[in-house]
RNA sequence: GGAGCUAUAGCUCAGUUGGUUAGAGCGUUACAUUGACAUUGUAAAGGUCACUGGUUCGAGUCCAGUUAGCUCCACCA
């Protein structure tokens, strides 16, 4: 007796049989109506989880469920390259190897990637050929192939030409291990004890008299460039306009007022240190304040680290924390900490390697964001949304939009396509009269200087640059292809909720700022399996439960069937694996029922008739009808998306009104009901294709050699 | 500080538009077994649907509030 839904070796047979007659294909040329549905690009790192098999096996049943009903479906593949995330991969798997981008060089370091992104890439096709997607695989596409390279670089033009784009030097966050910008959804928050250490700037003139602050960060004392107090300070309204004295480098810098300060903490004065900090960064902007950066770009300190005239006075090259402590040593050494308190609070750190992120001023590429997030918001409506209220969500959101900033100095990535005439200075302006051409190759034409001297802006571009595009890519953009024209919008596009802004935000925007329309007409969000202490799965945690594993242990459909299950939308669910193993279990049995049914009713079928008349009983009347509501309310469902209640539907109908009750019933009478048993299996082997392709097929083919010689159960008519 | 989600059987979850005795899987208990199926069948135990109030002929379902948990956004000197 077999284990699993279905021998492995069988499950493959039925795999290669549907590919090699062509079913998964579109065919923008035929007269069907079309229905596309979107696959969102797994990150091209590491092996498909069970997000992944619950995403795929959401976007199969729907597919294959509007295939039966008549549908020229597009079931689009592909996969995301994932910028800062595979690179941190790589960069963590070649430090193993004692190498390094630095050590590497950019051309030997691209060969690395391309061989990590094969590896990885061939890895995703296994998976999803196993769980049964019946995607149109001659249509993969892959966010870093040259095609999309150059829609990419046309995306670009079209902002710079709309003048959306905009390049400067500006407060970001920078994360010190993966060296680069990163943006504020990219961040997540560590909850530390840390100290808070109030610190005395002595008044100019007036040795005993000071301005004290509280900070957490006394290392960035070395780039203040004032102190702010808020208006009205009882004790140092004062100062304002005086001059103290960094207690670290002996500077001179003013006492400024500034409604932003706190007046509830600390002591209701700031240091303002706009290298260092946003929210100084613009208090520095609108007083006119000079900017010094003590801490570098990889988190070290700088030549401005110097606390003093001698030579060996400096923390240059110290890290942050050894800065930290150094630094506070030679406060105190110097009296200038008043006290020093326990302090709490949430230090961000970079989502990726969980690095403490550095805020520092940095050339970055920039678009404007809010008249495209405007337009966003007055259609977004268009869109039907599962669960409703992410709609509302999602325009909040966008109605609190900021400029996106775009470039990231990483290697793996789309190439800013912007080139630069090497003697014409570019500086650090970049207007619309610079010496530059956007483009993706070298450009051909002379440059200011009379040779072709570009040189190629060193920096790539965020990887939901070209993601936020996915649905408009994948069609051929910016060409009008006829794939394009019969498919766009997409029917379906699916994620989980986690990345609504990053992701799902970005595709409404740019589709209705490049095509004026929707993406996608009905946007689902699954819920998320957790583990049973409600964390997400994770590599650190060990909590994650490989899709892989159940389906070796209970077969492909059992597997598909626990995830319909769980695919409530916007519903998490706390699992662990023997939470998983039930459910599988119960729909591997499920399984076992179908075949153990397929042989009562065919195989074991009654040789004569047994007298009675063929005539219909009551029963069977009864269990027609029945049948023809089922069949409503599992369409029904499934049109509504709610996969968990047509899989539910069809489990106690088949098994506990079909099976228990009927075809017990008629065991004294089986002739006479045989047309009918044939009638009710067969229309729910029908039903439950779109779910459990695998095992209803392989029943399909064995009991209609016939029928299923000229068309698999794949592409059976959906019952009416 | 702002927003959202969740609360139903021992566990994990369903419950479409408000309508008789609130469901499933797993678990528990008793019984059944040689003609499709022990990967089974029959039956049973187990729920004041978080709490309070309201609307209604009628509320797990709608409204308000309370409590608890989770998530997101903003801020965190």
């Amino acid at each position: 007796m077999a284990q699993t839904t279905l021998p492995k070796e069988t499950e493959q047979k039925i795999y290669q049989m549907w590919e090699e007659g062509g079913y998964f294909k579109a065919d923008p040329d035929s007269e069907k109506k079309p229905y596309s549905l979107l696959m969102p690009p797994p990150n091209l790192t590491g092996k498909l989880h069970m997000g992944h098999a619950m995403q795929h096996s959401i976007l199969d049943a729907l597919a294959r469920f509007k295939r039966m009903q008549g549908y020229d479906v597009l079931l689009l593949p592909g996969v995301d390259h994932a910028g800062i995330l595979f690179e941190g991969t790589l960069n963590k798997q070649l430090a193993k190897e004692n190498l390094s981008k630095q050590k590497l060089g950019r051309d030997a370091w691209m060969e690395k990637a391309w061989a990590f992104k094969e590896e990885n890439y061939n890895a995703f096709h296994n998976t999803w050929k196993v769980i049964g997607v019946s995607a149109d695989w001659s249509r993969e596409v892959f966010t870093f192939q040259e095609s999309v390279q150059q829609s990419v670089v046309e995306e670009f033009r079209k902002f710079w030409d709309q003048g959306l784009l905009y390049k400067g030097a500006y407060i970001v966050q920078w994360c010190p291990k993966c060296g680069t910008a990163i943006e504020d959804l990219e961040m997540e928050y560590e909850e530390r004890k840390e100290k808070l250490y109030y610190v005395k700037y002595a008044v100019e003139g007036k040795s005993e008299e000071f301005v004290t602050i509280a900070t957490a960060r006394p290392e960035t004392i070395f780039a203040d460039s004032a102190i702010a107090v808020y208006p009205g300070h009882p004790e140092f309204q004062q100062y304002v306009g005086s001059l103290v004295i960094n207690p670290l480098t002996g500077a001179q810098i003013p006492v400024i007022e500034d409604k932003r300060v706190d007046k509830d903490f600390g002591t209701g004065a700031l240091k303002i240190t706009p290298g260092h900090d946003p929210l100084d960064y613009e208090v520095g902007r609108d007083h006119d304040l000079p900017m010094f950066h003590a801490i570098d770009k990889t988190g070290h300190m700088t030549h401005l680290a110097m606390y003093g005239d001698g030579k060996d006075d400096t923390m240059e090259g110290f890290t942050i924390t050894e800065a930290r402590s150094r630094s506070e040593a030679i406060l105190q050494e110097r009296g200038a900490i008043e006290k020093i308190e326990e302090y709490t609070h949430s230090v961000p750190v970079c989502e990726r390697c969980k690095t403490t992120v550095e805020p520092l001023v940095s050339e970055e590429w920039f678009v404007k964001m809010k008249d495209i997030a405007a337009k966003a918001i007055e259609h977004i409506g268009e869109i039907n949304f599962a669960p409703k209220h992410y709609e509302e969500m999602l325009s909040d959101w966008l109605s609190k939009i900021h400029d996106w900033s775009i470039s990231r100095s990483l290697w793996w990535g789309h190439r800013i396509p912007v080139w630069y005439c090497e003697n014409s200075n570019p500086g650090h302006k970049v207007g619309k009269d610079q010496d530059l051409v956007i483009s993706f190759a070298k450009p051909e034409v002379a440059c200011s200087c009379g040779a072709q001297n570009w040189v190629q802006d060193e920096q790539v571009l965020d990887t939901w640059f070209s993601s936020g595009m996915w649905p408009l890519v994948t069609l051929g953009w910016p060409e009008k292809t006829k794939e394009f024209t019969k498919y766009f919008p997409f029917d379906f596009e699916l994620t989980s909720p986690d990345i609504r802004y990053l992701w799902i935000a970005r595709m409404i925007m740019l589709a209705l700022h490049f095509e004026d329309s929707i993406p996608f007409k009905n946007m689902f969000f699954h819920g998320r399996l957790l583990d049973l202490q409600g964390r997400k799965f994770s590599k650190s945690l060990g909590n994650g439960i490989d899709p892989d594993e159940l389906r070796e242990a209970w077969g492909t459909d059992a597997m598909r069937m626990t995830l319909y299950s769980y695919s409530a939308p916007g519903r998490d669910a706390k699992v662990n694996r023997q939470i998983m193993d039930e459910r599988c279990k119960s729909y591997r049995n499920f399984a076992t029922k179908l075949q153990n049914l397929a042989r009562f009713i065919y195989e074991l079928k009654p040789e004569e008739t047994d007298g009675e008349s063929s005539g219909q009983h009551e029963d069977d009347t009864k269990m027609r009808e029945r049948m023809q509501g089922v069949i409503k309310e599992v369409t029904g469902y499934i049109d509504g998306f709610q996969l968990h209640l047509a899989v539910d539907t069809l489990y106690s109908f088949v098994w506990h009104e079909f099976a228990d009750i009927y075809v017990e019933s008629t065991k004294s009478r089986r002739a006479q009901a045989q047309e009918t048993l044939e009638y009710i299996f067969s229309t729910s082997l029908t039903l439950l294709h779109p779910f459990m392709p695998f095992v209803t097929e392989d029943i399909y083919q064995r009991l209609y050699p016939e029928e299923a010689r000229k068309a698999p159960l794949m592409i059976k008519t959906w019952p009416k």
